[in-house]
DNA sequence: AAATTATCGCACTGATCATTGCGTTAGTGG
DNA sequence: CCACTAACGCAATGATCAGTGCGATAATTT
């Protein structure tokens, strides 16, 4: 302990209470409204102590942010198909099912209303996957691509239907929006 | 008194009290987050008994959505330009406008928060405007577009960028949208 | 102007949340 | 195996929220 004064205990049972935690969170955002999400609610569901969370946490907007970023980090590989238009409409179906999934979206939902006002967990790891496609397909000797312009065009649109609209969106939806995309990249 | 037991009173006080409370909630908004928007403190803030709010708006989240309805319906007139491009240009670039405020901004995170799961107060006008230029393009001779689409590139990226991305949109950016757009129709 | 009643303020109560101090359990390193 | 201490459970407390009954105010109608 030459630095420190804090040390960090990962093992058995705080890793057992965080996977209880947070699998509480998730199935109390799927059951009922974000409003009723409370740190004893999260608690008695998860069959911890209020104070746990208390202290671990903080708050539920605290909890929240933590279970989205877990949530929505590691869990897409980058496809590599071997050309853009196949790495892109790959990655962006793996999307699309990602966001289909009702506890998912109400995970998103919740998370935007109660995290910092710019940037969010849920897309963060979005836009590092997007980069890394297009810097692949540069490497390939393809043309540099904006990773703001391609998110414009594939990110936007399909998070924006599965926030603000009923409708969902499906997987050839999602291809349409891909060869669009490309196609605006040889007709500019 | 024929009919109905329950007699609407809409005057003076009744205005009077709706008004501070929908400009407490956008006060409270824009200062801090949403977690503390209860309606003690909307009461407090808007000079107005607690009682009053639990009896004609229940809940924060109900309270919310009343706000959120009247703040996005109606802001917004729909140009008439001539031409298409015009109107999409210019409607466009005041739906930026009215985004690039953040204490909107706050709103619109707040919204899609407690709100229900399907379709949200903030885009229902704004769909109902898309379809009014595209339905007037149509009376002019122009091809029909589909509303859908339309809102997928326009509204799509420029919501997409408002909620999840810190960097602000500007109103050129939103012309190349417009243009964009526009281009994807003659080259299908 | 008088009667009617929707709406609001006030006081009060129960429920739930947020926080703290202390003892216990169980990972971690010697 | 033993000492150390991070992490958790428990109990108790103050604060805030949610809800209710009743009287007062003011908008609306006759």
């Amino acid at each position: 302990m030459a630095d420190s004064s804090t040390q960090v205990r990962p093992g058995g049972r705080s890793a057992k209470v965080r996977a209880a935690v947070h699998r509480a969170v998730a199935e109390l955002l799927a059951e009922e409204d974000a409003e009723t999400l409370t740190l004893p609610a999260v608690a008695a569901r998860a069959g911890v102590h209020p104070t746990t969370l208390y202290r671990r946490w903080g708050s539920a907007a605290q909890l929240l942010n933590d279970v989205a970023t877990s949530r929505f980090t590691g869990d897409l590989v980058v496809p590599d198909s071997g050309s853009l238009a196949g790495d892109l409409q790959r990655w962006l179906a793996d999307v699309v099912t990602d966001v289909a999934d009702p506890d998912t979206l109400a995970l998103m939902r919740a998370t935007i209303g109660s995290g910092p006002a710019g940037g969010c967990a849920c897309v963060e790891d979005r836009h590092r996957q997007l980069g890394a496609i297009i810097r692949r397909e540069q490497d390939r000797g393809g043309t540099a691509l904006d990773v703001e312009t391609a998110a414009d065009f594939l990110l936007g649109p399909l998070y924006y239907r599965a926030i603000f609209t009923p409708e969902p969106a499906s997987a050839d939806w999602a291809r349409t929006l891909v060869s669009t995309y490309l196609a605006t990249l040889r007709t500019p």
